[in-house]
RNA sequence: GGACAGGUGGCCGAGUGGUUAAAGGCAGCAGACUGUAAAUCUGCCCGUGCAAGCGUACGCUGGUUCGAAUCCAGCCCUGUCCA
């Protein structure tokens, strides 16, 4: 369908829609008012991945179509843990921790987000605030009336959990009445109007958006994004070195930047689409270009989205690296670097100290197999000996991985 | 509380006394081919050691045995059914 407002217009037009709840109301809404939408992150981690990224770029398609995004910290169900499509129960988090991690996450989202008192002035909420006041018997009397547990049973991310057999706590079992519960409170405290998430969100969302009509009789609407996977079905967001952190304390710039230079041919459209502001006219351009020349969409992909996510200076000097490493087969100065003192290592420490390989055995069977090269000279000898000069010494694992050893004098 | 089934390496899953650091698959790493892509083929894939080896590992604790993931006992956990 095409939609009268910014806001679906884009969304749509550029990938982010899966499901909605009622799309021609919203998008009547969002052509009146300033609608605020919020999305619910939970605070298990001190930083957030690529796998959060596609709801962490929508809330700013909402704050750039005019509409006010509120990112709901799940202080309070994150000592619950989402069960959704998990195969086992999460553990649970101490109040510090979770405070720690909510911290971390804020300035992530100071990035993507601008943060204020505007009317689409991005704000940060926490559930606790409600959640940690409720009473039980109240809580049940007023809410847990209007959940029927048959329906609850018949939710997918129940339902899958059940059907294999897994253990599900009434603990978590109750994660997506609280879930709900926030909906309508934070419909309630702060007029908002609109719930979005992952497309595993989208029975927790519904959830909130009947539990605010049947108690306030407000209408509020929900929109789920596509699960975003890569070309050939991974789950996205992981590289060599593990999760795609968005935070440089957890992977450094040109990390990042590599991950996206990276991407499959097939997802460079997609990817663009999601993770850039470029207009959609120059993505289509970019992701016409045929056989290799896609190579060059791939470099504006990572040049963008590590723009937006590090700053700029970060995704040049991330770009130059990448171009001396991989085109001139020199060195760039993002290369990860680790200091020898002495004047010599052996190659296997070398390895182990660039984070190549997890241990001494493993960078002996890299080095056997004929993956581990010295100043771009394969090197077979699991003994090898480095001895340095005065200038760095290149170590390079595979294709991908480079590094320098730089004389500690 | 009772009956039954089960708990194996990052995941799935074989294995019912020695030749089992444990088949196979997935994921991961490397090589070849390429375009820092995909697909395909090949090798690697607990730690330590140049190596022989040593250490650790099949829910936990103890036992039987020359020898246990495999047998026995108790406990913990999970599922199904019953109360």
């Amino acid at each position: 369908m095409t939609y009268q407002s910014d806001l679906l217009r884009t969304l749509d037009s550029r990938g982010y829609l899966h499901q909605l709840t009622d799309a021609t109301a919203l998008d009547t809404l969002a052509t009146r008012q300033v609608v605020p939408g919020y999305i619910g992150f939970d605070p298990t981690a001190p930083s957030l991945h690529v796998g959060s990224l596609v709801q962490i770029m929508l809330l700013r398609r909402l704050q750039q179509t005019g509409h006010k995004p509120i990112v709901l910290m799940g202080g309070g169900t994150g000592k619950i843990g989402d069960p959704s499509f998990k195969d086992e129960a999460r553990k649970l988090s101490s109040d510090e921790t979770i405070a720690a991690n909510i911290a971390g996450i804020q300035r992530i989202f100071e990035r993507f987000l601008s943060f204020g008192d505007g009317p689409s002035d991005a704000v940060m909420v926490n559930n606790a605030e409600w959640l940690d006041r409720l009473e039980y018997i109240p809580f049940l009397r007023e809410v847990g009336q209007h959940f029927s547990v048959n329906r609850m049973l018949s939710f997918d991310s129940v339902k899958l959990r059940l059907d294999r057999e897994q253990s599900l706590s009434f603990l978590e079992f109750n994660y997506m009445i609280l879930q709900g519960y926030d909906f309508r409170e934070l419909a309630r405290r702060q007029g908002v109007r609109l719930q979005m998430g992952g497309s595993d969100q989208w029975g927790n969302i519904v959830n909130g958006v009947e539990l605010a009509r049947r108690m306030d009789g407000s209408e509020v609407y929900g929109v789920t994004t596509p699960l975003l996977t890569t070309a050939d079905g991974q789950k996205m967001g992981k590289t060599v070195a593990g999760a795609v952190w968005l935070h440089e304390d957890q992977l450094p710039h040109f990390d990042y930047w590599q991950f996206w230079r990276n991407t499959d041919d097939r997802d460079v459209g997609r990817f663009l689409r999601l993770f850039t502001d470029l207009p959609l006219d120059e993505i289509a351009r970019l992701e016409a270009l045929p056989g290799a020349e896609i190579n060059e969409a791939k470099k504006v992909l990572a040049n963008e989205a590590t723009a937006m996510c590090r700053g700029r200076a970060a995704a040049e000097e991330a770009a130059e690296t990448a171009r001396r490493t991989f085109e001139e087969g020199t060195s760039g100065a993002a290369l990860p670097r680790v200091a020898v003192a002495g004047g010599s290592i052996a190659l296997v420490d070398a390895l182990v100290a660039l984070g190549f390989a997890k241990s001494k055995g493993e960078a002996r069977r890299l080095i056997a197999g004929g993956g581990a090269r010295v100043d771009g000279e394969k090197v077979t000898d699991e003994a090898a000996s480095i001895a340095l000069g005065t200038d760095d010494v290149r170590i390079s694992s595979g294709k991908k991985l480079h590094g320098l050893l730089t004389p500690d004098r």
